[in-house]
DNA sequence: GCATTACGCTACATTATTAGTAGCGCTACA
DNA sequence: TGTAGCGCTACTAATAATGTAGCGTAATGC
């Protein structure tokens, strides 16, 4: 699979904007997941890695290491193992606020799931009146 | 597929943070694109979302919205078609930032990319000395 | 030496998810 | 009565992730 850097064309956007290679980037299964362990967990091997994303395959998550080190985001050094560089952290504190955003929606869903009485199983209506 | 909702078991976190059901749920495919999109216009129908994500098939883009309702994120009404609730726009913004991130990454991936003398196509080095 | 442990990572078969296309049932509006 | 738009489903083919085993290497202990 070809790594999505800004500048490449994704699969609409033409115009190569960053925005775009970098929610293809990070929409990637486990990218967030590993950027958020990293951040948290720097430098981190490889093994460690995969047991804090509750033992992932080795297979995606070498995908994913290989794309975040494509793209400048985190780094392999030798002895140390993966590490998160200065571009990584800055997009790490991003997620920090994703952390904080998540906390509200929890406490706002926990309402919605209490009035809804346990319905949580229902899907969203078919769009009837 | 299950949608994750904070409270929710996700893979490895049987404590069901709501960082870890967020990650989980942006993480997946075209999940983050479509919020993106839908932040931008809202409302939106889902024809014309399916055209600002390039023609993305319609069963993921349903798959995606209807997690994203599910969670409180987005919602659809009548009429108007799908927008975005207050929980996503603040969600949203989050992403703002991640926009002016990514061209920040931009620019240094470039100067990368520049030194690395049209190499792009190379692998990262096999972890040899 | 020689087993043990851990490392980053690959191979490979199985399963899950997405892509791509066609079109349904419905509601306007002409 | 035709055309166009809507949200969305059905279906198959293609692609990506999972799960397990294990390779080649290096460091440690005996």
């Amino acid at each position: 699979m070809t790594v999505p850097k800004p500048g490449s064309k994704t699969r609409n956007s033409r115009t190569g904007r960053p925005i775009m290679a970098a929610l293809e980037l990070l929409g990637r299964k486990w990218a967030l997941r590993v950027l958020w362990e990293l951040h948290q967990n720097s430098p981190c091997s490889f093994r460690t890695l995969q047991k804090l994303c509750g033992d992932i395959s080795p297979t995606v998550l070498n995908s994913r290491l290989t794309e975040l080190r494509e793209t400048g985001i985190i780094a392999l050094r030798e002895k140390e193992g993966y590490i998160i560089t200065d571009e990584g952290i800055s997009l790490g504190s991003i997620i920090l606020q994703l952390d904080a955003w998540a906390k509200k929606w929890a406490s706002r869903m926990k309402i919605d799931l209490d009035d809804a009485h346990d319905r949580t199983k229902e899907k969203p209506g078919k769009n009837k009146k």
